[in-house]
DNA sequence: TGCAATTTAATTGAGTACAATTCATTTAAC
DNA sequence: GTTAAATGAATTGTACTCAATTAAATTGCA
């Protein structure tokens, strides 16, 4: 007799949709982001950034999920791009602090485009689209 | 007067949160996915060549929203570990024919184990699951 | 039949991601 | 005060991810 491995088919992952689907958007947003050179992950430091103006790497990974192998990278691209600068903080050496420049404020009048232009793209009704926003962050705060 | 940089906030964009909690999740998977030494990509891919036993790069490309450039390393390692073949189509040499092994049988049957562990690791309601399921499907399909 | 257009994988290069380690600095314990 | 532990960023190594390009094979049509 032949064992069950309904739990192991594709379809039945709930992972799975979120994975690709998180891909997929991200793929949209390369045409809309291209203009004005960022990449997605820089698109949403610079989100952080440009409400913060002031924030050391470790909040910023706090707030976007990602670790310091991955920011510190990102961070260097966009310093040397003019948007940001990188600074030891007097008090604690320890840590590095992102300042938005003149430069980085101005790129956020052009990156007004982009949620303009996506807009339409998740073709979800509001009461969908907020619970699925909802549902993610019922998710993420579960990950403590 | 200020502009209004509503939309550029991290806390209004839809996608930060598929984007983040993808990779909250697929994290969770590693240490299940360890013992069986497959990484998550190499996960979804042995999921479908086990439900397929023969499939395309093209075919599983589609199905796992994947192109060659990362299919082809990931099937690559797949097929140095033992767990599926790849040949050429006599009928059309350009299709590349992924054929599961025994060995990759055999893994199936340890791979039940991760499904079975991760069971409680996203902790929505039943209904809830099924809603962000068919929400997620629902922008998959437009996506086309 | 002949060859241009199409299809399919593979390759390459840039940019993430993350685990694990290292290094400098700071804090805590004694 | 000196040492031990903790913290924050950087580094290293492995593995994706995708755009763009290349190469091979097939198809379609003039």
């Amino acid at each position: 007799m032949g064992e069950n491995f309904e739990s192991l088919k594709l379809c039945n992952q709930l992972c799975f949709p979120l994975y690709a689907c998180s891909k997929e958007i991200v793929k949209r947003y390369k045409p809309f982001l291209d203009p004005i050179d960022l990449t997605y992950t820089q698109y949403i430091t610079m989100m952080v950034v440009w409400e913060e103006k002031e924030i050391t790497v470790k909040e910023l990974g706090e707030k976007l999920f990602l670790d310091s192998g991955t920011l510190t990278p990102v961070l260097k691209k966009l310093e040397q791009k003019g948007f940001v600068t990188r600074n030891r903080s007097k008090d604690d050496e320890r840590n590095l602090i992102i300042n938005l420049t003149d430069e980085g404020e101005k790129l956020r009048e052009k990156a007004l485009s982009v949620p303009e232009n996506m807009g339409g793209c998740i073709c979800l009704k509001p009461d969908e689209a907020k619970t699925l926003y909802d549902l993610l962050y019922k998710i993420l705060g579960q990950m403590e």
